[in-house]
Formats: C-alpha cells, structure tokens, sequence
DNA sequence: GCCAATACTGTATATCTAACCAGGCTTCGG
DNA sequence: CCGAAGCCTGGTTAGATATACAGTATTGGC
C-alpha cells in the first residue's frame, strides 16, 4: 500500500471508526460533517485517494460503498485475535502489513507469557518437538531467550523456529529432528536476533 | 425480544450475512433481490416487524440505516470460546458439567469442520502426529469417521484418542508411536462409539 | 520558476434509497 | 364468518447520496 498523507490517515482512521460504532461507513457528507469540510467534493477527492493508493474499495454507485480494504495495524491496536504472519519478506519487521495474512480469533492470554502473534511454520525441522509444516507458532515477542526455548530467530534476512543455545559467543540454532543440522552463529561477526519466543502451537487441521 | 417467524427469522440471518460480508446493512432493494422479492415494500415491511419486535433498530432517514441489535444467544451462537474437556468421568456424556475444566475463547470457525470442544490429550501414544501430552485437541462432535482420522473413541468406559482403521466387523485404533500397540476392537461383542473427529490441536506451553 | 499533488469551496444532477399508498392472498383464532 | 397478522405485488415520491465540473490556495520537487 502506498503511503498515506496525515491528512489521509486521518479519513482512513474516521471510516474504521465510523464503521466500528454504526456498523456502516459513512457517506460523503457524514465524512464532510466530522471534518468540518464545507464540500462533499472534498471528501469525495481523499477517498478516490485512498481508493488509489489501495487502502480502500470504492464501489460505483453504491450508497455507503466503502470497504476498508486492509485490517492493518500492527501490535499496538488493541484489535481482538491475533495475527498470523506468514512468509516474512526479506529485511522487513516481522509484523509488517504485508506479512500479516490474517488475524486469528483467539485469545491471546491462553499463552503465558501472552501471545503476540501467530507464525506459519514451513518446513520439519521441528518435527519431533511437535511443531509440524503448516502449524501455527503462537509467539511472545522478545529480544532475548533463556537456552532450551523454542525461538523465532532472524539471520541474515531468514527467519526460522529452532531450539535456542548459546555458549559465549556462540549461538547454536537445533532442530529437532535428526533429519536436519543444527546451525552454528557467530555473534561476532554474523547478523543473528531472537524475534521471539514460542509459547504455544496451534494446528488448524488434522493430520 | 418477541419470537420471530421463520420468515422474519431469514430477513434477519440475511441482514447479518449481508453486512459481514460487505461491511455494510443492506437497503431494502438489495434483501429484494436476495430473497426474489418484485416490491421494496416486502423488504420494508419485514423491517418493520422486525424493528417492532425488537430484533434491529431503523434510523429514520438514513441510507442503510439498520442496526441489528442483540448478538443473539440461541442455538448457533451460545457462549462464546470452546468448553475444555479433561478427565472423562466413566459412563458419562464427554460434554457433561463436571467434565469441562474450563472455556477457551477461541473462534471454534479456525477449524474445519467446526471444533465444538477441546480435549485435554494424556500420554504421549500420539506423539508422531504431533499430538503430545497436555496437548489440547479441537473436536468435532461426530458418530461416523473415515479410516485414517483421528478420532476420540469410547471403548468400554474409556475414552482415547487414535487413528481410526475399520474393516468390517473389526475396528483399529492406531498409536502413532511405535512404543504403543494398536487396539483391536470387535463391533459384533465390543462396546464402541466415536464420541468426534480430531481437526486440529492447540498447545499452550512450549515444550 | 513551474508543474504536480494535496487540500479544499461551491454548484449541479442523475440515481439510489427510504418511505408511503393501495391492494391481493393466506392462515389462524374467536 | 370476521378480523388481524403475515407475506407479498405494483407503483409513487421526497430526499439522501454519489459523482462530475469549475475554481482557489498551498506545498514540495525539479
């Protein structure tokens, strides 16, 4: 999504709000009325805006014919459920919009510490720790891990679930299945950051 | 609120359909269409009933100006979040009171087909299906199961949780961990019952 | 210096929408 | 048998709404 103006948050933000409190979005001149605009045309211009830059959808001739398109918001917005992150793009924060792919409707202190959100696991490394291809890691954000946690960790712009060691300057990423190698980072001279750490898997499907 | 018609009833689910789909009530024009009405009239009179009845709110004037107003605690929607069930006491229905521990507030629509209460898992006779102990499994409640499901079984006044393999008269149930034996059932002289079919597992401490 | 984008005012209009009127058909209770 | 309520067709209208067009002013990049 292309970047808003303060000026276009500001409408987005009142269409959610608007929404959220009369379980519909407002028309032209309700948006004009709670900015004080004296001219639907005004209102008119910042959707086609936002509708450009592809924060909303406009349905012509529609009365009311406004979708918000993305859910947003990252960590802060007390939003119900949590969100399930999915193949995180290189460099970019793990809750980044774009990784989001939806959000879960569960309850976030089921996990202790409290969920932040829920990583799509890929692959089997993690096998024999019950943790399959598919599963959804419920993780607490942090920044440090005691060792023998299960942890979401970012090196070099690759970020993987593994069981955590460190030992001075080295930290030892483990899978747990004899099938995979454990991998060695040199806190030295290698990029490495603990994203979080796993409190709790949901799976979503039978297998 | 005063009981609906079954008519009345089908306005109102479409109401609700209508705006969680869309983010928007629909007008009079659209429930038309929806329901083959020729006359707007039809759609406003059933909004009359049902705003006198108490079911939605109609704000005079306004474009799509419905409120539906109470969220409803009937069949469908009862108490929100999934009952957690432990120990199952012997002979008793699984759902009976003083066999849920709890309720977790977690949207039962994540699995599919719809989880209607979660299993406390003892043992570790599952553990390569990445069911562990302590582990929750999401159920839904069924009589019938395909060979390969997983299931939780009544057999005899104890309940378990296998893969499901039926060939005629004889019934297995399989361990998915090779220090576990399959069990044999005969239907023709063996009590059994499949009291629901595994469809996915939450997991609230790491291991 | 100039163009494009942003952010508005002001006006106009086709159409969408709520709301009303008149009437038909059926069911159900008194 | 009658009246009331539910359920619908068909048609009408005032006003709510989306959307176009013509301007003004400001800002920031090139």
């Amino acid at each position: 999504m292309e970047p808003l103006t303060k000026r276009q948050a500001e409408i987005l933000a009142l269409i959610r709000k608007f929404q959220a409190e009369s379980g519909r979005p407002p028309t032209r001149a309700e948006i004009c009325e709670a900015f004080g605009f004296s001219s639907p045309n005004a209102a008119e211009e910042h959707l086609r805006t936002l509708a450009r830059k592809g924060a909303i959808e406009m349905i012509p001739g529609l009365s009311r014919g406004i979708r918000v398109l993305k859910t947003q918001r990252g960590v802060d917005a007390a939003e119900p459920g949590l969100p399930v992150v999915g193949r995180v793009a290189a460099g970019s924060p793990i809750l980044a919009e774009e990784n989001v792919e939806e959000r879960y409707q569960v309850d976030a202190r089921l996990f202790s510490p409290r969920a932040d959100y829920l990583l799509r696991v890929r692959g089997h490394s993690m096998r024999d720790a019950g943790i399959l291809n598919g599963d959804l890691l419920a993780v607490h954000r942090a920044a440090e891990a005691a060792s023998g946690q299960i942890v979401v960790a970012r090196l070099d712009n690759d970020v993987t679930v593994k069981r955590f060691q460190r030992r001075g300057h080295t930290v030892r990423l483990l899978p747990e299945n004899p099938d995979f190698e454990p991998i060695e980072v040199d806190l030295r001279n290698e990029p490495f950051a603990i994203e979080g750490i796993g409190v709790g898997v949901i799976r979503t499907k039978p297998r």
